[in-house]
DNA sequence: AACTCCCTCAACCGCCTAGTA
DNA sequence: CTACTAGGCGGTTGAGGGAGT
């Protein structure tokens, strides 16, 4: 169908809407309701097309909006329904009464997604990412200050533990993530004679906790050939990560449970009622139950992954948790507050990171 | 103080759908 | 059935302002 006559076309006013306007605007309105749109500019005495006049008005003068920083719930609700809905903001704005689609959107692009994407997790499928290169510089720098750790811990014994921990966890992950990667069909295989990089990476992990090369050579063939040959599981390489952990616990060297997201947000406050009516699953907002998995494609790389490229000092956690906190500054009453649902803050403000920094 | 960079968000653009003649 | 319009929606843009240097 055609599309309807732009504004600009009888020199009508475009941009930023003047309080004269405004009052215009809503003193008609007031009177005698929006009415057909087409025809009240020309009612309310307005130089602008009918299709601004709504935008302005069901976007910033609607008596009933509200205006301000989005609360924790109404940021959870936002999730929970991006996570069932996608982005069907208009879809999503009618549960959150006062607040317009445009404004979701732009919260949503301007806090929430980026939140996503630095937790490693898909904004659009909200599933762990799968692409091992988005998470890689995180494991690295998490690889890097746990190595950091471990060469202070003579000097603080009680932080010994906790660190060979969250070393033994970040090495797992990347083994998994590394796994994922050779598991997935057709032009990953292809890059199975030229993973240079991504074997250097993961030797730098590695050599954190004293693995050798040809340790990692072994790894990986054992790895796949438990999972490929003798184990006679079928593996479906678009399974999310925790079923492939299920998977690897077969293995001879079954390892801990992979440093996961999960775990940490499955604490209590990030439930919203855990699935959504469809039986959605959120892995940020919680459900114990397998059976909602959706099996997800491995996302193509996002160019607005934010990148960091320093990997080589104690400094990189520190930096990714400023990153994390600077998108939440501007809201929720501004700098990382002690509320536990924001939930990147819950993983950086693991007593140990405080111990880091 | 001056400049640059980055973020936010109001507003616009273009497409889609429903309704109607 | 076709053509057209109005309203609605999601994606994108760019002005303004704050932060950093």
């Amino acid at each position: 169908m055609g599309r309807s006559p732009c504004c600009d076309e009888n020199g009508l006013k475009k941009g930023p809407w003047t309080p004269e306007e405004d009052q215009q605007l809503i003193q008609h309105i007031q009177k005698h309701g929006h009415g057909s749109w087409r025809a009240l500019p020309k009612l309310a005495g307005l130089n602008r097309c009918g299709k601004s006049c709504r935008l302005r008005w069901t976007n910033y003068l609607r008596p009933d909006i509200k205006r301000g920083k989005f609360s924790q719930d109404e940021e959870q609700t936002i999730l929970h329904l991006h996570s069932i809905l996608g982005n069907k903001w208009s879809a999503i704005a009618t549960h959150l009464p006062g607040r317009t689609d445009n404004e979701i959107k732009n919260f949503w692009n301007t806090h929430l997604k980026k939140k996503l994407i630095q937790m490693g997790f898909d904004p659009m499928t909200h599933q762990p990412r799968t692409d091992i290169f988005s998470s890689l510089p995180y494991l690295l720098a998490l690889a890097n200050d746990m190595r950091d750790l471990i060469m202070e811990q003579h000097q603080y014994p009680a932080l010994d533990e906790q660190a060979m921990r969250l070393q033994a966890e970040a090495t797992q992950l990347a083994k998994l993530e590394y796994l994922h990667y050779l598991l997935q069909p057709t032009a990953n295989n292809s890059s199975l004679n030229g993973i240079t990089d991504m074997e250097a990476a993961l030797n730098l992990m590695l050599n954190s906790s004293s693995t050798s090369k040809s340790q990692l050579d072994q790894n990986q063939a054992s790895m796949i050939s438990s999972i490929l040959g003798s184990n006679n599981i079928i593996v479906n390489s678009s399974q999310p990560l925790h079923h492939q952990n299920s998977l690897l616990s077969n293995l001879s060297d079954p390892p801990q449970v992979p440093f996961n997201f999960q775990t940490a947000l499955n604490s209590e406050e990030y439930q919203m009622g855990g699935q959504g009516s469809n039986g959605n699953y959120h892995p940020l907002l919680g459900d114990d139950s397998d059976d909602h998995w959706v099996i997800p494609s491995p996302p193509a790389s996002d160019p607005s992954i934010p990148h960091h490229p320093h990997h080589g000092s104690g400094n990189s956690i520190r930096n990714l948790q400023n990153d994390a906190s600077s998108s939440t500054s501007s809201y929720g009453g501004g700098a990382r507050t002690s509320s536990s649902y924001n939930w990147p803050e819950l993983f950086f403000e693991d007593p140990i990171m405080h111990e880091i920094s």
